[in-house]
DNA sequence: GTTGAAATTAGTACGAA
DNA sequence: TTCGTACTAATTTCAAC
């Protein structure tokens, strides 16, 4: 349904597609974790960090790509040096019912790198990438207000990126699991108080499925 | 000073590094957009996708590579497939002066995949990737609070990825550059209060700094 | 900045463990 | 399944134009 990965919130899991195509062993994970860090690296080179033969190399390769859990290689570039020297987030309250229209006129704006569906405040977080701050009053004002399905926008701009992680797999997922459980007893411990969840806005849900 | 990039909010730029090492003409801009959505492609194929010689293509690959404005090549995961379902997105306030402390905590944490500070009621936004939400919750409450540079922290859930482009660039640039002034004759007519700007925090500047 | 030929490396197929 | 090897095809390097 997305173009993307879709993001179960409850634990348990939503109905409809939990089927994976591919169980992953930790060979699996640890090629993904190579190629998160040099999407250009040869087969032969991976085979022999990985710790496997060639041939086996190949066919895993082949098959996460297949399977989908390799969804693309792509080029990090650094916008800056392109031309592209504004960062900003935009948050966005969608009407209700007009989700389907956002996503159209999203996808014919160029500017705009990566969206996703948030719980809290707002429905959306978009990003986007423009040369000075004034296209980004242009797109505020003259692209988004535009759109019906808007209802408002909030706009914050990214003074710097401090980390971009391409790795995000094996050694960690371990260190996850073990770190699941500790919560309950350590949560007397910690000032709650500066913490706060945003939960999702009345009629969220809505969004997920007439997009 | 940062891992990543570094953008200048004000249209002037910022004094420090302004200049260039790399001079991209529209053909630099081409292989990087091919290069953004293929990052596997071979030289060969990307000379004759951009239309160009392969010595010529491997010199300004190269050439790109060692600028820096090709920064890394790297596979793109699907993170349900990888046993990671869970996207949040942590807004984070950081305690004046102890911006130092926050990133080396961060670079601890493996979760975090994005870190970026922003103008606006926070300091900074974590993107975080686990396998649950009661991970989300321990990441919160045991580590995030448990840094004294972290004065407040606000979660959000990231339900779903609708959009992510590997592309924003020489097409897309020649669009922002039009659009650019038409935003002044344009203003009267745009609903001006469903947008809001949100600028930076008192003291914000000083985060930037003692990084 | 381009073409073409040599050296290297990548990708495939197949039999054996 | 995985490995090892041999075979084929492609890519990268390097030279001359």
């Amino acid at each position: 349904m997305s173009e993307i990965s879709r993001n179960g919130v409850s634990g348990g899991g939503q109905p409809g597609r939990i089927g994976i195509g591919l169980e992953l062993d930790d060979i699996h994970l640890k090629i993904l974790e190579v190629l998160r860090e040099n999407g250009r690296i040869s087969v032969a080179a991976l085979a022999e960090r990985v710790g496997i033969s060639r041939a086996n190399a190949y066919t895993r390769f082949e098959a996460l790509r297949a399977d989908g859990a390799i969804k693309r290689f792509t080029a990090e570039i650094d916008h800056v040096r392109a031309g592209l020297g504004i960062t900003a987030l935009i948050f966005v309250t969608v009407r209700q019912q007009m989700w389907k229209q956002f996503r159209a006129e999203l996808a014919r704006m160029p500017e705009v790198e990566y969206c996703a569906i948030t719980t809290g405040q707002h429905d959306a977080m978009i990003q986007v990438r423009v040369s000075d701050v004034a296209a980004v009053h242009t797109m505020v004002t003259d692209r988004l207000a535009n759109i019906p399905a808007v209802k408002a926008t909030e706009t914050v701009f990214i003074l710097d990126e401090v980390l971009r992680r391409p790795y995000v797999l094996p050694s960690d997922r371990d260190q996850a699991r073990s770190q699941r459980r500790p919560s309950q007893e350590a949560q007397g411990d910690v000032p709650l108080g500066k913490m706060r969840f945003v939960g999702a806005a009345e009629g969220r849900a809505a969004l997920r499925k007439d997009g």
